[in-house]
RNA sequence: GGCGCUAUAGCCAAGUGGUAAGGCGUAGGUCUGCAACACCUUGAUCCCCAGUUCAAAUCUGGGUGGCGCCUCCA
């Protein structure tokens, strides 16, 4: 398989360090609100990474962080805790803000059928490694204590900058409102590892350190939980574009100081869904989240879909005619598997399956083309070869895609069989009706006998298989 | 200001040097009382300019537009 790394900038087979097993690491949420759809995106296409691997043969661990630990707004002592934030808006602890937005950010994922990683650590539960790591950086002269934190040395490092060629002097630090240069840093790139200066006086999460009561920086986390569960190399590290600096900057510098070698050979940057007015964040614009979608009528799935239809390193406009776009192409590929599914029937046809799963897997490999994948999806539809090598390789597909293809289209048939059984008496007793009437070609009362049902919410539809009924 | 990504039909989108996949929509048609469904048919020389090449949407250089990052962001 081919992959984009962001590290080199190409596109490069990816090799594991150890065969047949891949170490991958996946930034998780920072759980004070909601994730919202942008947010999801990335770990929907990071999902589809992790399965296509697997479906490979590759043995896959998988790790996330769960950052229940404040982030401030800058590494000075200025802006908000974001975790603290949230406990205030809603007159609740931080730990128990911690605990509502993590189950509601799985609650989410399982709707969009994305499988939860082998390991979840919440940051408060690594405060040991974070101070081991970073007792370690102090004594080979990483990092120092200014001002009662501890900083990062960035100027100790051949090469800081690895996903950008900046150039210090150009770096515009301040470039957002609210945000104050830092006086205690050696050099404008250093960044905290541990604050004991806070101007939270009710700061609720503390811990004790060589360094006084204080908590962790934004970077730490990543690396000593990357390290805790998956050792001193790692195969790919995934995460949202923006994320690429400074944390997954900073994430390279302080496990490369300390472990002393080369840490991750991939890294797997997903790219922002964008609304028309740019990209999508939680302080501004619509907040989209799961549940808005899901009360807006929109299958979760659909959405899961959605984001396949394009690459996940273009960055992608959400909007309801999109998304409409892709809930009409999305129904339509069910109800096709759902004739299969009734078909059924025959051998399967070994010639036909290899080539139609060859469109699949020559589309993944390409640096995980979703966009072509479903692609090979129609391209099975299409075929003429028998409905069980179609349902086979569907079957098969959607191990990866996740668009639950074939539970939907049993869904669907199950609820046109069912279908007479839950309608009311009264729509009942007008369909009967409306049929006698059909019969003798009185299609004047026909058409308002379906009035009549239309009216108490129900659509009325003539298929090749008889009158079906269903509810709007 | 610096750095990075990107630009394909009405919309979404693939394409990684050999003469433009696919989906949605549109229009026309077949079928059925009508409608819907289904099926068939229907569309672009690829932002602009220059260059390399027998050959470029694909490579190079220069423009222009969009998006992102530059210490909250997936």
């Amino acid at each position: 398989m081919k992959i984009y790394n962001s590290l080199t900038r190409t596109k490069e087979d990816f090799i594991p360090r150890e065969e047949g097993k891949v170490s991958m690491y996946t930034c998780g949420p920072t759980v004070y609100h909601y994730a919202h759809i942008g947010n999801l995106r990335s770990y929907i296409m990071e999902d589809v990474l992790e399965k296509y691997l697997r479906f490979t043969g590759l043995d896959v661990k998988r790790v996330m962080n769960i950052t229940d630990v404040g982030h401030l707004t800058s590494d000075g002592d200025t802006g908000d805790d974001k975790m603290l934030k949230g406990a205030k808006r809603e007159h609740k602890t931080v730990m128990e803000i911690a605990k509502f937005y993590t189950d509601a950010f799985f609650a989410d994922c399982a709707k969009l059928n994305i499988k939860t990683p082998d390991v979840v650590q919440p940051a408060t539960g690594c405060i040991d490694e974070f101070i081991k790591v970073i007792s370690s950086l102090i004594e080979k002269g990483y990092a120092y204590e200014a001002g009662g934190n501890i900083y990062f040395d960035t100027s100790k490092l051949k090469q800081y900058y690895v996903f950008n060629d900046f150039k210090e002097e150009d770096l515009a630090v301040g470039v957002r409102e609210g945000v104050e240069e830092d006086s205690n840093k050696r050099n404008k790139a250093d960044f905290v590892l541990w604050f004991t200066k806070s101007k939270f006086d009710d700061q609720e999460l503390k811990w004790d350190s060589p360094w006084g009561v204080g908590y962790p920086g934004w970077h730490i986390e990543c690396s000593c939980i990357s390290m805790k569960y998956l050792g001193e190399y790692l195969d790919i590290h995934c995460g949202g574009i923006d994320n690429a600096f400074p944390h997954h900057t900073n994430e390279i510098a302080q496990s490369e100081s300390y472990l002393g070698h080369k840490w991750c050979n991939y890294w797997f940057h997903v790219h922002h869904l964008n609304t028309n007015s740019g990209k999508m964040s939680k302080s501004s614009g619509e907040f989209l989240t799961v549940s808005l979608l899901e009360e807006k009528g929109y299958d979760p799935l659909v959405y899961r879909f959605f984001c396949l239809l394009s690459h996940y390193r273009k960055s992608l406009v959400f909007s309801y005619e999109n998304l409409d776009n892709a809930a009409v192409s999305y129904n339509k590929m069910i109800a096709k598997i759902a004739a299969l599914l009734k078909e059924n029937g025959g051998d399967i046809d070994k010639d036909a399956y290899d080539r139609l799963m060859k469109n699949f897997t020559d589309a993944l490999d390409n640096d995980l083309n979703t966009a072509q994948a479903i692609t090979a999806v129609y391209d099975v539809l299409r075929d003429g070869t028998n409905a069980a090598t179609k349902l086979a390789l569907i079957k098969e597909f959607d191990k990866v895609l996740s668009i639950g293809l074939f539970a939907n289209a049993e869904k669907l048939n199950k609820a046109a069989e069912n279908a007479d059984d839950d309608l009311p008496e009264e729509v009942k007793k007008l369909a009967e009706e409306r049929k006698a009437a059909r019969k003798e070609k009185n299609f004047a009362l026909a058409d308002e006998l379906r009035d009549k049902i239309t009216a108490l919410g129900y659509v009325v539809e003539e298929t090749r298989q008889g009158t079906k009924i269903t509810k709007k």
